[in-house]
RNA sequence: GCGCCCGUAGCUCAGCUGGAUAGAGUACUGCCCUCCGAAGGCAGGGGUCACAAGUUCGAAUCUUGUCGGGCGCGCCA
């Protein structure tokens, strides 16, 4: 509905006499808003107090001679000029009843717009290290990235999603070893590092599930004695790299880089499959898993640093090959080949995504930890360097998410292994509250998780204040079957003018505001606006509902209240399908 | 030190692509179930939009500075 106000304004401006010469006209596009205050009507342009002084008239004045050129529309019941300039549309009710049909006759895909061939776009998210189960914080990324690809998706965007597994370099030989020494402990070794366990090295108990399931036929018994024997003898303060690179070496000498290999690939694949089943039960689903490892097995990264050489984009320093990033803005160069041969893992990334354009996305939209933030400017350099334009890359930052159970932050620590998994939060507060809280905030902002809150059943509770106004309406049409009561929806669109009370119009104008609000979350990737939507939509019905009474003996009147009501109901449950939270029929 | 994000009601946060009297939830106070689900509704009090200057018809919103909080600045991933 505002585009079709919009195009109102447009053609009355581009039909203005006196702003055909004006240069900046077609740079100043016409901004038509939802008023917050009913006086001010439904729509609003402060478009006359924006050309105004181009055109060297006054606003008020400027806005007359828009609204004479108005085109009539049966959508605009009246229109008129306001405070210093505003010109103020009040729909007329054809426009609220057309829109009320179009819900009807689209259910719960009102709202969703026709989808476009371009931008193609590539939304990456979670791709968190295959190294141990998702906790809370990867759930949010999952959670928005999720979302986010639902509304991309309705607002007519080709998107496909995608997770970056780094399944390659160091931390798969870390990976493989931790398991390896859980494993001889075990088969009863005695192994002492001093502190217990490597500290570089995973702690978690999930490392002890995978050791117990790998296959150990064929592997070489070796003693707790033994292995020692290769270690210094204890593990340094302050050294812990140097030390889990022993045991690595200490591993692959033992077992042979074979047997090392299987047993790192079959904790790769341990943990792969428990992500994805997480993730699964979290209602998050991907396109596509793209493998880290498989970029330098498909000479990918070969391939993108031949292609920067060739441009001239990088030089050796210390016996290392640079790329110029500061030609393109980053703070320092970086190094994509090690002194030792091996490439960086931004040399990955920037043959991954190179690899995402060759392959056709047109937008590269990456959503990243805050803490990845400094990532950003060179993996862009990367992309103009090879000669796509920066801007292709968009990268979203989702900010920290602390716990808190009963007013106590929860303090969640890696290392020990200890932290608070998706899955635990998952199974204490639901699915559905999980999706819910973790897209209800600005992902630029901070996230306090109140567990309590997430979990009562209690009026306090957001998710259930709007699943409770999607299961009283379908409570409220079982009951017409109770009472012996007919429903026919060509009656209630019909009969809608005789909807003349406050909150029916009430209701009626915010149903109509759901392509908007789709529109706007996707746009500025954010979520939460259609969580405060539909927040304020659940609100209008209970009001309604609370004021009046649906099942009443007038047929005309009974059918165009419950089309009404049918209406909301879809629309709450598009809006919660978009969520990813469910929609009840009853609670 | 440099860079990014943030500072709005007691608390948790919207509003930030400049617009009309700064909003919501929660907490607090009072009211509403002989009536389709009270997991609901209605009403009330509560603000130096961190601070200061600037830009302009107009600033919570844009610019600069100050203060306060978070994060990042590897030949780690």
């Amino acid at each position: 509905m505002k585009s079709s106000i919009a195009k109102l304004v447009d053609q009355a401006i581009a039909d203005l006499p006196e702003l055909a010469d004006a240069p900046e006209v077609s740079s100043t596009r016409t901004t038509v808003e939802r008023t917050r205050d009913p006086r001010h009507g439904d729509f609003s342009t402060n478009i006359a107090m924006r050309l105004a002084r181009q055109v060297g008239s006054k606003p008020r004045e400027l806005a007359d001679r828009i609204i004479a050129r108005l085109p009539a529309s049966e959508l605009v019941d009246k229109v008129e000029i306001a405070g210093p300039g505003f010109i103020n549309f009040h729909l007329s009710e054809t426009a609220l009843h057309q829109e009320l049909a179009a819900v009807l006759s689209a259910g719960s895909a009102y709202g969703r717009q026709h989808t476009r061939k371009e931008p193609r776009i590539l939304l990456e998210f979670v791709s968190a290290n295959p190294t141990g189960p998702l906790h809370v914080g990867h759930g949010r990324h999952a959670a928005y990235g999720a979302t986010l690809g639902n509304l991309l998706e309705a607002a007519g965007f080709p998107v496909e999603r995608e997770y970056y597994v780094n399944d390659d370099g160091h931390q798969m030989d870390i990976l493989g070893a931790s398991v390896w020494l859980r494993m001889l402990e075990q088969n009863g070794e005695t192994v002492s590092f001093g502190e217990s366990f490597p500290r570089a090295g995973y702690r978690g108990e999930y490392i002890r599930d995978i050791a117990a399931a790998i296959d150990r036929s064929g592997l070489p018994i070796v003693s707790g004695a033994e292995l020692l024997s290769r270690l210094p003898r204890d593990e340094p303060e302050g050294d812990k790299e140097e030390y889990i690179s022993a045991v690595i070496a200490a591993a692959v000498d033992i077992l042979g880089p074979e047997r090392f290999d299987a047993i790192r690939r079959q904790s790769l694949e341990s943990i792969l499959l428990d992500i994805r089943d997480d993730l699964g039960e979290f209602g998050v689903e991907f396109d596509r898993w793209y493998s880290e490892r498989s970029l330098s097995v498909d000479s990918r990264i070969d391939e993108a640093l031949s292609l920067l050489k060739k441009r001239k984009m990088l030089y050796e320093k210390d016996g290392a090959t640079w790329f110029r990033a500061t030609d393109y803005g980053d703070e320092k160069d970086r190094v994509v080949v090690r002194e030792n041969g091996k490439s960086t893992y931004f040399a990955s990334d920037i043959a991954y995504h190179y690899d995402k354009r060759q392959r056709g996305f047109d937008h590269l939209l990456d959503i990243l930890g805050a803490d990845h933030h400094g990532y950003v400017a060179r993996v862009r350099a990367g992309l103009e360097a090879l000669g796509f334009a920066g801007e292709s890359l968009e990268v979203e930052l989702v900010q920290f998410v602390t716990l808190y159970r009963a007013g106590e932050k929860l303090a969640m620590s890696t290392r020990s292994g200890e932290f608070v998994t998706l899955r635990q939060l998952r199974e204490e507060v639901g699915n559905d509250a999980a999706r819910f809280f973790y897209v209800m905030r600005s992902h630029d902002q901070h996230l306090d998780f109140d567990l309590e809150l997430a979990k009562s059943r209690s009026n306090d509770n957001p998710v259930y204040y709007i699943q409770y106004a999607h299961a009283r309406v379908a409570s409220v049409f079982r009951q017409l079957g109770e009472k012996n009561f007919d429903w026919d929806g060509e009656s209630g669109i019909a009969n809608l003018a005789r909807l003349q009370e406050t909150h029916e119009k009430a209701l009626m104008s915010t149903v109509s505001r759901y392509p908007e609000i789709i529109e706007l979350a996707a746009e500025n990737r954010a979520p939460h606006h259609l969580v405060h939507y539909l927040r304020d939509l659940a609100n209008d019905f209970h009001t309604y509902y609370n004021a009046h009474t649906f099942i009443v003996d007038d047929d005309d009147l009974r059918n165009a209240r419950l089309a009404l009501i049918d209406a909301a109901r879809h629309v709450i449950a598009g809006g919660l399908a978009i969520l990813g939270v469910s929609a009840p029929e009853s609670m």
